[in-house]
DNA sequence: ATTGATATTGACATTCATTATCATTTAGAA
DNA sequence: TTCTAAATGATAATGAATGTCAATATCAAT
């Protein structure tokens, strides 16, 4: 995704803002890492390779990525702020399973064309959207249905 | 509502919780409260006529009307929860004005139906859900318009 | 009403994610 | 190179929420 880098450094110069080794070791490990992650989870990975890098720059840089659009935070646990990649194209929501944790995304066309009708009804101008389906997965029903 | 008193006592009576002076009091101000509110701002409201009551309990009796359906946590604000008073009767979602906080409820029967089906078909067992649509409510549209 | 086992309470301490502070360093335009 | 504003990271601070625990209250059984 050269895109990305594009659009992280783009955002950067628009707002007179320094492109930093930093912000540019976190714009990395946050494109490659895996689905979802805190910023405490970055920040430990960051660490191995870069062990100059403060947490507070991590949390720092992270809000620099959803405001550019390039990450999403959200609230998947109670006490933890959850971080994702996100870009237009792939838009998502999740469900959560509050035996195991697991988180499973979902998109439904019709969900997304609701929500923007109901919110015009209010006189409200959506920008953004979160939803979250709380139950049981697949695998936790069943453990339960044996029982 | 002297349905939910008596959901209230059930629900103890039913785990064999005990029914206290404090728990009265605390159900009491969080079924007259207007619709949103924290935990501290409860706790704050409890101190004017009982000044003997305890920040952990609020929390504890706040979990407890949770548990038997009487309460909601929500997650309006980034910082902290909210609880609201619910029914099976009267479910809905929420929008946030993200420029004055104004919160909107709604409630769309296409999207409930559409999220049971969607879980469906990732073998998901729905349980509950949370929506929030973020963007800005009428008035300060108009503001950010005329400007 | 008394008792006694057990749940409850509230003051206080603690946890833990996130944010503020601030002296030092760095980027990047001139 | 120089200069100025932004950035950094160690550390402290914040603040919501939870744990601790001795003292207290509830309530079923007597």
């Amino acid at each position: 995704m050269e895109n990305a880098a594009r659009i992280f450094e783009g955002h950067l110069k628009l707002r007179g803002l320094k492109s930093t080794r930093q912000r540019q070791a976190i714009f990395n490990a946050f494109i490659e890492s895996s689905v979802h992650l805190s910023a405490e989870e970055l920040y430990r990975k960051l660490r191995k390779k870069n062990p100059g890098i403060g947490l507070s720059t991590v949390y720092r840089t992270l809000k620099l990525l959803c405001d550019c659009g390039l990450a999403r935070a959200l609230q998947l646990d109670d006490n933890m702020v959850t971080f994702e990649k996100e870009s237009k194209r792939d838009h998502h929501d999740h469900m959560v399973c509050r035996e195991c944790g697991r988180i499973e995304e979902f998109y439904s066309k019709a969900i997304e064309d609701l929500q923007e009708r109901v919110a015009k009804k209010h006189g409200f101008i959506p920008e953004d959207h979160r939803m979250k389906i709380i139950g049981l997965c697949k695998e936790c029903a069943r453990r339960k249905a044996e029982k």
